[in-house]
DNA sequence: GCGGCCATGCAGACTGCATGTAAGCCGTCG
DNA sequence: CGACGGCTTACATGCAGTCTGCATGGCCGC
């Protein structure tokens, strides 16, 4: 939301070249947020509080007052870097290919398989404390379910849903709704993530969660 | 915890037959857990401050500070009751043969849609407001996930993974640890109800769940 | 180009409310 | 009758959110 002032102002100037206050003024916001980000996965969202933020962030509560009028639009900021960090390191280890064309006659040799790839990669990506802490428990309990998951489908959910679709389109997933089924397996993807990351064995842990995840989603027509 | 010492007591004498003292404070404590019960579910734990639970119950905060001395020590009693109650109500849905005997030969056509009709039955009993806020929203974030997750495993659990166990034993689930398996299985059925109770049109989103979950749980070979 | 006005970004104190604490009372049980 | 458990009351502490003050950069009239 507050992205959207500084977006505003770099239609009309390039971001870099912004006069010496807004560019002071980003740099006390990008340490607020960091800062945030770093005892927010540390403590958890409640046991942080806004004075060892700030403190951390090097700036005073009157600084992040006028950022961030409430806690929880502090949150919200860190939730999306947090979440689009989280995306773009999925992205980068499924392989640049992600992004190629899509031969709807190899489907069951081609999207399925990528797709599993992209999810495999998804949950190493949510294998990070700060993607736990912060969007896999915190998440839900500070934004509430339903603006939570609106946000998470917003940022992860494209691709499941694609490869749903394609499946079902080419007849190795049974026909049905793509979205409902597609909410299902990300929340399995979250769910194993938070398994691995909770483990005292993690790499047994990401065999046996990729095993289950492969059990689960192999035959789905 | 606390729970221990009043079953010790009732270990010498019978919990109806306690002497005055301890059944007054057996119901003030039954009334702060029902108050908190109540408010946690309406405003969630945070937003739901120890004055109103207390105004609630019609007792004095000192008698919550008395029986629970931290917050979050309401919150666990408070879980486990609604936890309880809904296994309750899900083996009630399951119907009375859900612990019946277990005829080996007939696994694939025996146990496998008992364990369905289960899941389902666990999925309609979570589709609770009480159920969602307290249990599947807040308690990640109030108890840590690990210790949720512990909690959750010991009162849901079971049935899944003795179901998992027949499976894989039977040869129509794909050998592999269980464990695993039967928490990925319990983390879709609590998103299948976290979908469910927050759709729109709750009777359309419950038939596309259980579509979805058939999808995903039928072929696991 | 320069000097004054204004708004933005920030600082620091204050307030109200939350949980958690400590000391005291009172009835029941031994 | 003593004493302990259950409860009450008043207090302390720490929090997020609010308010006022300040100061520096940006803009406009001259």
């Amino acid at each position: 939301m507050t992205e959207m002032s500084s977006i505003a102002t770099g239609a009309r100037r390039p971001d870099s070249a912004a006069p010496a206050r807004a560019r002071q003024a980003r740099e006390t916001r990008a340490a607020l947020i960091a800062a945030a980000r770093q005892v927010f996965a540390e403590k958890g969202y409640h046991a942080a509080g806004t004075h060892e933020i700030v403190a951390v962030a090097k700036v005073t509560r009157g600084a992040l007052q006028h950022h961030f009028p409430r806690k929880e639009d502090l949150f919200l900021a860190v939730f999306e870097q947090v979440q689009s960090d989280m995306i773009a390191r999925a992205a980068q280890g499924a392989g640049p290919d992600a992004q190629g064309p899509d031969v709807e006659g190899d489907a069951e040799r081609g999207t399925w398989p990528r797709l599993k790839a992209d999810l495999i990669a998804y949950l190493q990506a949510a294998t990070t404390p700060e993607v736990q802490r912060v969007v896999l428990t915190d998440g839900p309990a500070v934004l509430g379910w339903t603006e939570w998951r609106r946000l998470e489908a917003y940022y992860g959910l494209g691709i499941i849903m694609a490869g749903v679709e394609h499946g079902i389109a080419a007849g190795f997933i049974r026909p049905q709704p793509a979205a409902p089924l597609a909410h299902l397996i990300l929340s399995v993807i979250d769910e194993a993530a938070l398994m691995v990351a909770n483990a005292q064995d993690p790499v047994t842990a990401m065999r046996d969660a990729q095993v289950a995840l492969d059990t689960m989603l192999s035959h789905l027509a």
